[in-house]
DNA sequence: TTTTGTTGTTAATAACTTGTTAATGCCAGT
DNA sequence: ACTGGCATTAACAAGTTATTAACAACAAAA
């Protein structure tokens, strides 16, 4: 959970290139999206959230420094690279003075591109603070997964991070049939006689810190899996 | 006074192409330390700060590689501009590893080398910051991170770099877990069993001079981390 | 030398698993 | 519908293993 992809917007009308670069991208662990003009590149951005840009100066619709600019007015901060086909020194000037971090000349090196995108990358703030700060509410419980704690009022139980793994596995299927087979593959990677045993021991110890709140309960469908109710309108 | 100057390392050993950028770069605005070879540019960043490190690859005493090696240790972000004779792609590669975020290859541009200094003192967190005397306090403690002094009752008590390091850490993140991959990671730069065991060590060290103020607590979060516990509602 | 950080050792502890017994639900045969 | 048998589940206890605490010894650096 720790490794939240970084999202890289790549112009470039050249769909060879594009896609080859896409696809090497991404088994380097990015997340890319590929726009074929300007424009489009323009629509992703503001529907998207991204943390680096990948700019062809050549494009159609809206050169990539038209480009730039007018993603710099959304966002002041974003990094940039540019796809340039000329070394041309005005160009790299240019972009520059728009605020490129750097530029790369075609035909370039993939992985030159790469060293230069993992040395942004590597300043991107990291956002984990904001990923940190979710807080689910399970009946009158406060749940923070990630600090692994149950709160009800102010009182804070701390509990152990298979609980909070299977709490939440519950909880993201709420009033929902959980099979034991699914959460066992899906929280321990395999599913045999004793784990099953060992995910009952959990399920007791889950009921025992919801007692608190008489409206939530973990129900057995028998031979199949578990319940979370926080409805206490449904169930039978 | 929102400008304090960007201060660059410098290390090169033609006294020609040294003083040309000396000259170059302060005129626009740069703090330039110069050092004709590997030793003394350690040195010298040992006893000074700087915000960016300019090494050429070829240096007498200790080459810029190793060179980098040794200053990233210091300092685990401080961002490398090679400069090379050569554009071979081994040396590229090899200064990348190392945590560069550019190269310039010889003989090159003036402007350029501004450029690319520019892109990367753009995202050079404001020093202010950090420099700044700020006191932070942790319970009936007075922390002084620069310093690396916890003060309480008017007793100072002078701790070391790493204790500071890894206090900060905790408090940046206080009432919240911290994990031990995330802090070993943050502050050693790497993850491993060992670094693990002498994390232990610092926390022994913390807890011992914490203890002064009984409602300050670090709390161990099993096979996860730690939390600096500086809320007594909070807690088990 | 003195200080700082790392590695080593041992004991204690917490988490998770396995074991035991009792309770419960399902279903077949009456 | 009732009943007995069997599998599943609940609750708790005991066992196992890896993690952590605390301190000491060591190494590296100032």
């Amino acid at each position: 959970m720790n490794k939240e992809r970084v999202k890289i917007l790549l112009a470039e009308d050249d769909l060879n290139l594009g896609v080859l670069l896409v696809d090497y991208l991404e088994t380097e662990g990015f997340d890319v999206k590929l726009c074929k003009d300007g424009e489009l590149a323009l629509k992703a951005f503001q529907s998207n959230h991204f943390s680096l840009c990948l700019l062809d100066v050549m494009l159609p619709k809206m050169d990539g420094f038209t480009l730039a600019k007018e993603i710099r007015m959304k966002d002041k901060n974003i990094p940039f690279i540019f796809i340039t086909a000329k070394s041309l020194k005005e160009d790299k000037l240019k972009g520059y003075d728009l605020g490129a971090d750097d530029y790369i000349t075609k035909p370039f090196d993939e992985e030159e591109l790469l060293w230069k995108i993992k040395a942004i990358a590597r300043r991107i703030p990291s956002e984990k603070k904001e990923i940190r700060e979710e807080i689910i509410s399970i009946g009158r419980f406060a749940f923070d997964f990630n600090n692994q704690s149950l709160m009800i009022e102010n009182k804070i139980k701390r509990i152990t991070e298979k609980e909070s793994e299977v709490l939440k596995y519950l909880n993201d299927n709420r009033n929902k049939v959980v099979k034991r087979e699914d959460l066992l593959k899906d929280l321990w990677g395999e599913n045999d006689y004793f784990l099953g045993r060992s995910l009952d021991v959990f399920i007791t110890k889950i009921r025992k810190y919801l007692k608190e709140d008489p409206d939530l309960k973990i129900e057995n469908v028998f031979g199949v899996g578990f319940i979370l109710n926080t409805d206490s309108t449904s169930g039978k």
